[in-house]
DNA sequence: TGACACAGCCCTGAATACAATTTCGCATAC
DNA sequence: GTATGCGAAATTGTATTCAGGGCTGTGTCA
């Protein structure tokens, strides 16, 4: 077997370092405003402080994480952030749909429309985990339609950003969501881009209230966890 | 005097090594493709690797610099990747402008207006690095504007990764870049945004031949640089 | 009993040390 | 003259060490 150093994971420690923590702020291991204790997370990951450090400045500049002066912490779940977020998320959204619209080729819609009947056959029962693979998997196969790498890396930051909330919000919206999906392809396929757009920006969490009910719940849950 | 370490700067070493490095590749002091030595640019900066190499982790996760397996590189002078930045900013700062035209204040509008009235006074003499500060005055008021922090620093991202190229197009577009900024600030005190971001569109470099030109000229640019 | 002072521990930021790999140069052989 | 192989230097990635500050907890004094 190729292992060059440890276990089967790719890349360097510090690669291996980002892509865990990566992972766990997705899932919130970590409480908002928690502050990063280094030698007791490198003992966890059994590296050392260095290679540790520089997967945590990567996350700072990618806005997963934030520096504070002396040491880094978790994003506080401030209320205007997280609205920044949605909006941001929105427009580049719209923008990539419409760019879908134009370049996305048929058979890439027939996979997507494949794509999301599957995935409205699966929502019913799904974990919200899945449910956010599932969505994930639709927006993502729209910004590669866009064929720009930097919209679609944007878009993925932002979404790592708002993991939380969106986790949360997902929830009691199986149907809508899937519904929703389904509009969007509609008007992709009919090549309508502005009905597109209007439908991905109904889909979009726009509503002020539909977000603060979903910070304040992400703050219920956030708590469970650490708890219970 | 409160200096807490050495001369005036602020911050800790490897944050005064980021806005070091940042600042020496907006200014194009590496070459595309350039492969960073650790051990010479921490002697240049008199600073020893380790913070030296978190600021180069910051700066890849901004896209300012690449991972290459081992060791850090300048981002090559790709054609796809700049036509990608240039449409993800087109974009960007549509919706933004959008968002300024409905958030603006008239004082804010004012203000912008006087500092365009400057710019065009000041516009024929100056230098090219002059004419980029005062067109990042321009758009930097607008993305205030917006009420946006997310995409206003997604907007200050993209600014940087093609800061080169920006730099190359401005030369020789100098009543151009200013009468469209005129036009941008009628239309935002008209609060007619679907006119604002037509003007933006306009603006903005969007037809590929035009850009392809400014990157073979960056390439000119470059070189001379390097050898003269 | 409460507030303040001090000592010791803990934590971060930076420098240095170390190991592994790559690259470069030189010499030798064909 | 060119290709090849070996060895040394250089370079990166990681661990360890060191120094400075801040926090905590306790003891003492009012």
């Amino acid at each position: 077997m190729p292992s060059t150093k440890k276990d089967g994971k790719d890349g360097s420690t510090s690669q291996r370092a980002y892509a865990a923590l990566r992972e766990q702020l997705l899932r919130s291991k970590f409480l908002p405003n928690q502050k990063i204790n280094e030698v007791a997370l490198a003992a966890t990951l059994e590296i050392s402080r260095t290679p540790l450090r520089e997967a945590l400045n990567r996350l700072v500049a990618e806005g997963l994480l934030v520096d504070r002066g002396r040491g880094f912490s978790v994003p506080d779940l401030d209320q205007k952030r997280v609205f920044d977020l949605f909006e941001a998320r929105l427009e580049i959204e719209c923008a990539t749909v419409r760019l879908a619209c134009e370049r996305g080729t048929d058979e890439e819609l027939a996979e997507l429309s494949e794509f999301l009947k599957e995935s409205m056959a699966e929502s019913p029962d799904a974990s919200v985990d899945r449910l956010i693979e599932l969505d994930i998997g639709f927006h993502g196969r729209i910004a590669a339609m866009a064929r720009n790498k930097v919209l679609q890396q944007t878009l993925s930051n932002l979404n790592d950003r708002m993991h939380l909330i969106r986790w949360i919000a997902m929830e009691g919206r199986r149907e809508r969501t899937q519904s929703q999906h389904h509009d969007i392809l509609q008007h992709l396929c009919a090549r309508d881009a502005d009905a597109a757009i209007a439908a991905m920006r109904e889909h979009i969490l726009h509503r002020n209230d539909d977000i603060l009910a979903a910070i304040k719940a992400a703050y219920g849950h956030v708590y469970t966890l650490s708890n219970g």
